[in-house]
DNA sequence: CATGAATGAGTGTTCATTCAT
DNA sequence: GATGAATGAACACTCATTCAT
């Protein structure tokens, strides 16, 4: 599985639609091109030509339709976050909230986290990219907050306190300090799984989320 | 507070005795600057006539100590890593353990993410400049898992089997699964702090902390 | 007599039809100033913003059209040699040799050796590069030898046996023996002129080279 | 054989003693690791910093004994070819010429030319280097034409017209165009032979110098 | 006198951007 | 609108030459 591409990538899918963002099919190829080239060498040392090679187009071409190269990053991630990824993330979040609004607390973590962590296997190069480029692009930085971080936290804290509200979680700690921290543990564990091992991605770690939502509801203590 | 001059940061005190490393003034001055521009712009986008200027010598001379840019980026982290950070966090880590055997958990995890914090907000700028062009150059991720990450985690691993002995800490989980989580939970409220607030970075957040230990201890379920 | 460009030299003719080699107006224009630089200074002290300058275009324009430094020296000199100097040189040898069969040997060795002479002068710059260069470039080193020296010494051969056979030549000498004989004297005599004086070019000196023909043909010793 | 370096070249012996020239140790060194630099990589490629090196001195040195790179290969060249090269040629000429004078032309005609290959292999990487660098450095050229060639040539000159004197030689001939040609054939055939095989340099080929002497004595031509 | 660190102009080469066609 | 040749400033890197020690 490619996910260097847009066309193959489920993150991809809400620029498919050309239509949605008054992109021409031309524009679409060069930010698909430019996706490709962006994520494998970086910002930086991608170069225009590559990305006009790979687009099937000129070179001349790419700068009709975005002034400068940053552009094209900007243009290319800007709406693939808050078209896709963020609403994406948001609305199932939100989903498996409202859904599964009785099913035990320990399923409905399990599930956002088998969700999360498909996210972040589909989606690691793009992720990467945008976390690199983020450092140097304030217009990125504020739409990975306002769109994605934020709104994805919401959706979290809300399940926190409708829980909180049924009495299944203490209610002396503050919702955003449960919401943080299991999204640490889950984001840490699944990181260090996709950075340290070779163990091919479709191993099923079930068991090992488990353990850390177990974790997260009895903590690390010897029960009294 | 300006993050990015080594000779402001904890950090780089190691590498302010020049003898440790046998590296002249000179070279000082210029592995100095290289890490205020690498930390500014990106490796990629830096340039070896600004490291130059910043370093108050000439191109040529950059290059007679160094043999290419990348080199440059190398001979800063790399024994940065290996002589200071690594150390530093390891052995602080082995002594707040060992130190403090008979403290309960609760105290020693607080000594831990204090100081963690506090090395994290002292070193921000450098840490950021590390895991991105961890990305780009093996030989620089290499030496931060196995420098760092492995043998921080390590310590830790120590810090949880003595208590798991004690029958502090439950031991029907791997005591990796507890390192992790907590590491994360503990990391993605500091990083959170870090660029979503602009609390000042003074500001006591003891309580917050304990909040968050409270929670890897007892955790999230209402007690039965 | 400026015997360093292209376009007043005769051996460029076949060059100044691009379509003879697809070669476009301004790749000829940038070989052209390509030939008079690398003439001047040699290869290496060669630049090529001197050579974008004689061209009249960027240096960027230069490596657009060209990869390296080294391609545009064999990018000029290996068509040249190929197509040009090689075929003009074997072609008149053959020419000659076969319209005048009947021809006094005497007669077809001073037409040679005048035909000769003749592409020595005009060409001295650009055969003063040629085998310079050849020194540091195997690939031109190749091209020469194969293309001009063994296809000439080839005709020259053929003549020579041919000749032979009507009696008129020694036949206890290997032709090839003969014919670097004979090429060694012409050559040194002509390049002698060439170095040590100052006389005009134009000066006739068939006398010479007839003296020189003779002395091939009849030998330096005293006839018994 | 290492041709490159002056102590073990036969050439070179005039160089050895310092005071000849008033060259001390270290500047002797210079110029021999000169030697070696620019025969490998010619002038214009070969760097200031490796002649250091080779020389074991600093390059600060280099620059105190002479004034430019130019002027390290002049001062390498120049007295080599006046006091070491061109006496050399021409003593060996002069005796074997004077020693000689009753051998049969034929014999002496061969001590020459098997002298003058011996010379050539001994010190192809030096005479490839003096002539490539004749072109671009006048002075060079006028001391090769006046130290080497022209006395060469009157030492020859001054044998054929012995020759002639005793009735061995042509009259009808001027002795210059004997001896330009008699040197032309013999040093075609030594380059060709260098250039184009890869023979061991030891194979004895007194047979065909023979056979050159033979055509440069009776001519081409059937005896009449 | 010797050193070698420092220099800075210059090298071949790249690349985002422009613009005539 | 699309092209791709042309640009030229910038790039990483080199090297002959200088000069403080």
């Amino acid at each position: 599985m490619d996910d260097r591409s847009l066309s193959d990538q489920p993150i991809s899918t809400g620029l498919q639609e050309p239509s949605d963002l008054q992109l021409t099919d031309k524009q679409w190829n060069i930010l698909d091109a430019a996706l490709a080239v962006f994520t494998e060498k970086g910002f930086s040392a991608a170069t225009t030509s590559e990305i006009a090679r790979q687009a099937g187009v000129s070179e001349g071409t790419i700068f009709r339709h975005f002034k400068t190269k940053k552009d094209i990053l900007l243009a290319m991630l800007v709406p693939l976050i808050r078209n896709t990824m963020g609403p994406k993330s948001v609305n199932s979040l939100t989903q498996m909230i409202v859904k599964n609004e009785n099913l035990p607390l320990r399923e409905v973590l399990l599930m956002i986290a088998l969700e999360r962590q498909e996210f972040l296997t589909d989606n690691q190069a793009l992720l990467r990219l945008i976390l690199t480029e983020a450092q140097y692009h304030p217009e990125l930085r504020e739409v990975i907050i306002g769109e994605v971080a934020y709104k994805s936290q919401e959706q979290l804290i809300r399940l926190i306190e409708q829980r909180q509200q049924k009495g299944e979680i203490r209610q002396d700690l503050p919702a955003w300090v449960l919401v943080r921290s299991f999204f640490g543990m889950v984001v840490v564990y699944m990181l260090s799984r996709v950075m340290l091992t070779k163990r091919e991605a479709g191993k099923d770690n079930r068991e090992e989320i488990l353990k850390i939502i177990d974790l997260f509801l009895n903590g690390a203590a010897m029960e009294k």
